[in-house]
DNA sequence: TTTAAGTCGACCAGGGTGGTCTAATTGCGT
DNA sequence: ACGCAATTAGACCACCCTGGTCGACTTAAA
């Protein structure tokens, strides 16, 4: 097989990531089974037959799409998080921009995982759901470990900061990317909605953490 | 065609519900075009031929199940808001609580209404579809309208502030669908995710709000 | 000129589609 | 008990779309 996908890989980079991309989008809106290969060769502009030529199959396809689409992910957003950092906003920030940079350098290959992080193990062979298990939980660290939580108010239950902040800025991001749709990410000029969005956590910090002022 | 649909609603209430439930799940899980007929009168255990002795077409169930999802969110969960109240946490509690209910009513319900919200007016007569639009604009306006901004800390965008709270709340509410997953919904007991709830508003108000005890 | 890689889309068998129809059963009015 | 109409089941229909194959054709290198 790595023999046939070598075909694939050696197209030069342009066609490639036309292809690609084709074959995200169907799978990413229809899901593994409904996900329909004479539409993928159509958007991309190739015969039927090349599909195969390169992937011998649908689940082939399916699996080279999966392991692209976390090694973008590992590369161009988890690996640049810094883990140091203590303080929650900042953290739930640098995470918020890096997704942001990474989903407008390639849409698709994030709606996609969505699916296959949804239709679970179905349709992969547990080598790659066993890396699908690697990248949640390294999310998930990256997200919830070595945050300090004695900066948020004394007179509340330090979880439950921590979950309110977290919404709040889920809350913008997905209420952003809604306002967005249709555009296309690379080319929206965000600076305004970064100006917008620390405003929002000015207001987090001045609700939430300790004030320093309160020995007046 | 009301000639035909009587047919159905002449059915005994049970026979009714078994029907209905199997075809809203059917719509919810595939969306119009992909959902099968054949799939739903096997899950609804009746023959194929009676699903088009009661509509006449997919589409006409379609319809129907729409227009019974109006019906059913409009009287079992706006028409009882209180529009009055003017505490936005008030209102939003009132809001999660009575969606709660009616989601544990009919669960099925709300999952298709996600459905034909986001599939918007193809497959539907601009008749049912104009029904739709009010159905979203009497909801924003349950959440926006008349709302008191002036119990907000003053030192921040009341706007801004009203949208944090919805966020936060919407963030738990979310999380909680999602940490109950898989169980019947009918068959919870609320009380200590209530309580949880509460304890958020709680430091939500304290954080929010402006501080009765500020003139000490 | 020969050879091989690359490309296309017509074609295949199979399965699923919405919808029809016949034939059997049921229930009711008499 | 009879007959007629309402109700029911599911075999069946023509059609469409599926993943995958294959032979014909082009291109480019040797």
């Amino acid at each position: 097989m790595d023999i046939i996908i070598a075909r694939f890989e050696s197209l030069e980079e342009s066609k490639q990531h036309t292809i690609r991309q084709a074959a995200l989008e169907e799978f990413a809106v229809h899901g593994y089974k409904k996900a329909s290969t004479n539409r993928i060769v159509k958007a991309a502009g190739i015969g039927k037959g090349m599909l195969f030529y390169y992937f011998t199959s649908k689940q082939e396809l399916y699996e080279y799409l999966v392991k692209y689409s976390l090694e973008f992910i590992q590369s161009r957003y988890l690996d640049r998080v810094d883990a140091g950092e203590p303080d929650l906003i900042e953290r739930l920030t640098q995470l918020a921009r890096l997704k942001m940079e990474a989903q407008a350098e390639n849409e698709e290959v994030f709606k996609f995982s969505a699916v296959f992080l949804q239709e679970g193990e179905t349709h992969l062979p547990k080598e790659l759901a066993a890396k699908i298990e690697e990248l949640k939980q390294s999310g998930y660290q990256l997200m919830y470990e070595g945050i300090d939580q004695s900066r948020f108010r004394k007179d509340a239950d330090p979880e439950k900061v921590f979950h309110l902040i977290r919404w709040s800025i889920d809350g913008y991001q997905q209420e952003l990317l809604a306002r967005l749709t249709g555009q296309k990410l690379a080319e929206i000029d965000f600076a305004p909605y970064w100006e917008e969005f620390y405003a929002y956590l000015a207001i987090l910090k001045k609700s939430f953490y300790e004030t320093e002022e309160e020995s007046r």
